[in-house]
DNA sequence: ATAATATTGATAATTATTATCAATTTACTA
DNA sequence: TAGTAAATTGATAATAATTATCAATATTAT
C-alpha cells in the first residue's frame, strides 16, 4: 500500500544524503490512510491514540518534509491553520468549504482554470499558482 | 472628502450607542487617503510619521470595526497577514499578486463569478463568499 | 459640573508555528 | 562488529500577529 509515495520519499532521502527513521514511516503511513485536508494538531491525535509516541515538533517538519517531495500539499483556509492533503497522482482541484459543519468538497474545472490563464494574460502576468475557496453552506446544512 | 464613509461611521455609532473619538476620525481619514491593502503596521508607521499619537491596539481595533461597518474588508493572502482595503461603494473583485514586488493587481470578471454559482449549485451548496487569488509575476518582474 | 460609559494605549495573553539543542538513531567505514 | 560522523527526534523556548485586559482618559447626557 502506497508504495509510490513511500518510494518518492526513498529517492528523497537517498538524492539528498538523509537517514531513514521509523517516525517519518509511521507518519506518512498514517497521513495516507487518514481523511484528507487535517491539521497537524488532528494527526498528532491520530497518532497518539493509536499508540505511536511521536512529538508533535516532528509532525510539523515530516508534513512540511512531505510537501516539500510534493506528497502532500500545504493549503490554508479562512481560519489560517495549515492543512495537508495527499498530493501524490492527484490533479488540481479546489475547494467548497461548508461554513457549518467545516465540510470539504473538492471541486475539478478547466473552464475556471482557463478563465484565470486568460485574465493573467491580458494583464501580462505570469501566473504561477492560485488559490480558489468557495465558501457557504453544503447540503446537509441549508 | 470622504463624506460617505464619514457618514457610515456616525450613523454605526449612533445606532450603537458609541461615542465619537478623533483618533477612529484620524484612522479613517488616513486610511481613505492612503494605498490599498496596508496591513495594520503599515497604517501604524504612516499615522506615527505623520504626527499622529495613536496606540497600535487602537488602529488593529478600528479596522476591524470598519470592517464591521462595511467601511473596509479585511484580506488575507499567503503570508497571512491581515490587509485592509476600502469598501464602501467599491464593487467585488479578486487579485493578482506578484511574488517578486508584492504588487496587487485588482480584477473583475462576471465570467468567473458566473462560473463559481454554476459550481455551487452542481453541488448542492450554497455560495456565501469565496477568495480567488493568482500568483504570479507581474509585466515588470519577469 | 457630575455621572455613566465608551475609548484608548500599554502591555499581557494567546496560539500556531519554527528554532534550538542535547540525546538518540542511522549508516558508513575500518 | 565497533567506532564515528551526521541526521533525527522531542522537549521546550522563541517568534509573531492578533486579541484581551484594565487603569486612565475622553465623551455624552443630564
Ligand atoms: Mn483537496
Ligand atoms: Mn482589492
Ligand atoms: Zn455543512
Ligand atoms: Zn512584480
Amino acid at each position: 500500500m502506497f508504495e509510490k509515495e513511500f518510494d518518492l520519499l526513498e529517492e528523497y532521502i537517498t538524492t539528498h544524503n538523509l537517514k531513514h527513521s521509523s517516525q517519518r514511516n509511521d507518519i506518512l503511513k498514517n497521513f495516507l490512510k487518514e481523511a484528507r485536508h487535517l491539521t497537524v494538531e488532528e494527526l498528532y491525535n491520530i497518532l497518539k491514540e493509536k499508540g505511536f509516541n511521536i512529538g508533535i515538533a516532528t509532525v510539523y517538519r515530516t508534513l512540511k518534509l512531505f510537501s516539500e517531495i510534493g506528497i502532500s500539499k500545504e493549503l490554508k483556509f479562512e481560519d489560517g491553520i495549515s492543512r495537508y492533503e495527499s498530493n501524490f497522482g492527484i490533479s488540481h482541484h479546489d475547494h467548497l468549504i461548508c461554513l457549518k459543519c467545516g465540510k470539504i468538497i473538492e471541486i475539478e474545472s478547466d473552464e475556471i482554470e482557463n478563465l484565470q490563464q486568460k485574465i493573467s494574460l491580458e494583464h501580462n502576468f505570469i501566473l504561477k499558482s492560485h488559490k480558489l475557496e468557495l465558501y457557504g453552506f453544503c447540503k446537509e446544512c441549508q
